[in-house]
RNA sequence: CGCGGGAUAGAGCAGUCUGGAAGCUCGUCGGGCUCAUAACCCGAAGGUCACAGGUUCAAAUCCUGUUCCCGCAA
C-alpha cells in the first residue's frame, strides 16, 4: 500500500482514480483544475476528479498554477510514496517531480513515444492507426518524455470512436496504473528509456478541426467525423447553421459533382461528394435540433440533390 | 440572470406573424397489384398542439409564468 497523491482533471482520470483507491492504496491528497462556468446556465462546475475525490472523503486541492511555492509546500507536506498523474492540464516543475519516493508517474493514452502530447485518442483514429493503447512512465520535466514502465495495447477497428476509445483506454489506463505500483512496490519495475527519434507530437484538439473540408479524401473525413464523435464533434455549414455529422460511410469512389454537394437525398439517404469519392451520412445534427439518422431528418428538411449546399 | 433555436400522432416537420374544422413526408395496421420487393395503388387507426394561468364568442396561434431538449460561448 502506498500513500498516493492523485492528479487529474477529466473523466479519463476518474477511472484510474478509483482503480487506486480500489486496489486498497491511501489516496491522501485529489489535485485537479480550478471549477469552471460550464454549460448554458454557465454555472461553476467542479472536475469529474473533485467529484470522484469528495464522494470518496479525499481532500481536494485546486491551485490554480501548481508551481506555486504554497502549493509545493502543501505536496510536501502530505509526505506522498507516490504522484499519479492522469490527464492534469499543467505541467509539473522539476522540484514537483522530486516529492514522491517512487516519483510521479503519468498515464498517457497512447504507445509512446507516439503520440506525445494533447489529445492522443482522437488523433490515433483520425489518422487511422491501427493499434494504439496507454503506457505508464516515471515523469521527468519533458512532456511525455519519461522512462516507460508499462504499456498496454489495444486494437483499433473501423467503428471506434473517440468516444469509444476513451472508454476502453480509460479501463485499460486504470488497470495498467495499478499494475504499475504493484511493480514498483515489489521492486520489479524497469524503466526504458525512450526511443526519441520515433517520436510524435499531437496538439490540443481545436474545435475548428472539426470543420470539414470536402475537398479532401472522403476516408479522411470519415475518420475525422468518428475521431472527433463525441467530442467536439465534426460539422459542416447548412443554410447558415453548423450542422454536424455524427456518422458516416463511404459508399462509392465516384466524383461527379463538386466537392459538398449533395449527390443524392432521397429514399433515407443523404449523399455528399467529397474530394475522392462519396459519403453517405448516416446520423446528423441541425443546429437547435437533436441528433437523428439522415432519413428522419429528410423528412422534415428536404434538400435538393446536385445542388452545393455543405460549405 | 452570457447569446440563440426548439417542444404539434410512433419518427421528422409545416401551421403561430395575420386567432376561426389538426396537416405534410414517413412509419404502423388492413386490403389490392406483382414471380417478387424496402416498389406501386386503395383504405384505416393513431393528438391533453410540453405544463399552468390569462385575454376572447372562439387559442396550436395572442399575454404571463414554469418545465424539458438542443446549438453557440466558456
Amino acid at each position: 500500500m502506498m500513500r498516493v497523491i492523485f492528479m487529474g482533471t477529466p473523466d479519463f482520470a476518474v477511472r484510474t482514480l478509483e482503480a487506486v483507491i480500489g486496489a486498497g492504496h491511501e489516496v491522501v491528497l485529489a489535485v485537479t483544475q480550478p471549477d469552471k462556468p460550464k454549460g448554458r446556465g454557465k454555472a461553476l462546475q467542479a472536475s469529474p476528479v473533485k467529484e470522484c475525490a469528495l464522494a470518496h472523503g479525499i481532500e481536494v486541492f485546486q491551485p490554480k498554477r501548481i508551481r506555486e511555492p504554497e502549493a509545493v509546500s502543501l505536496l510536501k507536506s502530505k509526505e506522498p510514496d507516490i504522484m499519479i498523474v492522469v490527464a492534469f492540464g499543467q505541467i509539473l516543475t522539476g522540484e514537483v517531480l522530486k516529492i514522491p519516493k517512487y516519483g510521479c508517474v503519468n498515464v498517457h493514452a497512447s504507445l509512446l513515444p507516439k503520440y506525445r502530447g494533447a489529445s492522443p485518442i482522437q488523433w490515433a483514429i483520425i489518422h487511422g492507426e491501427e493499434e494504439t493503447g496507454v503506457t505508464t512512465m516515471r515523469m521527468d520535466e519533458g512532456i511525455d518524455t519519461g522512462d516507460i514502465i508499462a504499456q498496454s495495447r489495444v486494437r483499433l477497428t473501423g467503428e471506434e470512436t473517440g468516444g469509444s476509445l476513451f472508454e476502453r483506454l480509460a479501463d485499460e489506463g486504470a488497470a495498467l496504473c495499478v499494475k504499475t505500483m504493484e511493480m514498483l512496490e515489489n521492486k520489479t519495475a524497469v524503466y526504458t528509456p525512450q526511443d526519441h527519434a520515433a517520436a510524435t507530437h499531437t496538439s490540443m484538439i481545436r474545435k475548428e478541426l472539426g470543420n470539414i473540408d470536402w475537398n479532401t479524401p472522403a476516408a479522411a473525413i470519415e475518420r475525422l467525423i468518428r475521431g472527433l464523435n463525441p467530442w467536439p464533434s465534426a460539422y459542416t455549414n447548412l443554410g447558415g447553421k453548423t450542422f454536424k455529422i455524427w456518422k458516416a460511410e463511404i459508399v462509392s469512389d465516384s466524383v461527379e459533382y463538386a466537392p459538398g454537394c449533395i449527390v443524392r437525398a432521397s429514399k433515407g439517404d443523404l449523399f455528399v461528394q467529397a474530394k475522392d469519392g462519396v459519403l453517405a451520412l448516416r446520423e446528423v445534427q441541425l443546429e437547435g435540433k437533436k441528433r437523428m439518422p439522415a432519413d428522419a431528418f429528410l423528412r422534415g428538411y428536404p434538400l435538393e440533390e446536385g445542388t452545393l449546399n455543405l460549405c
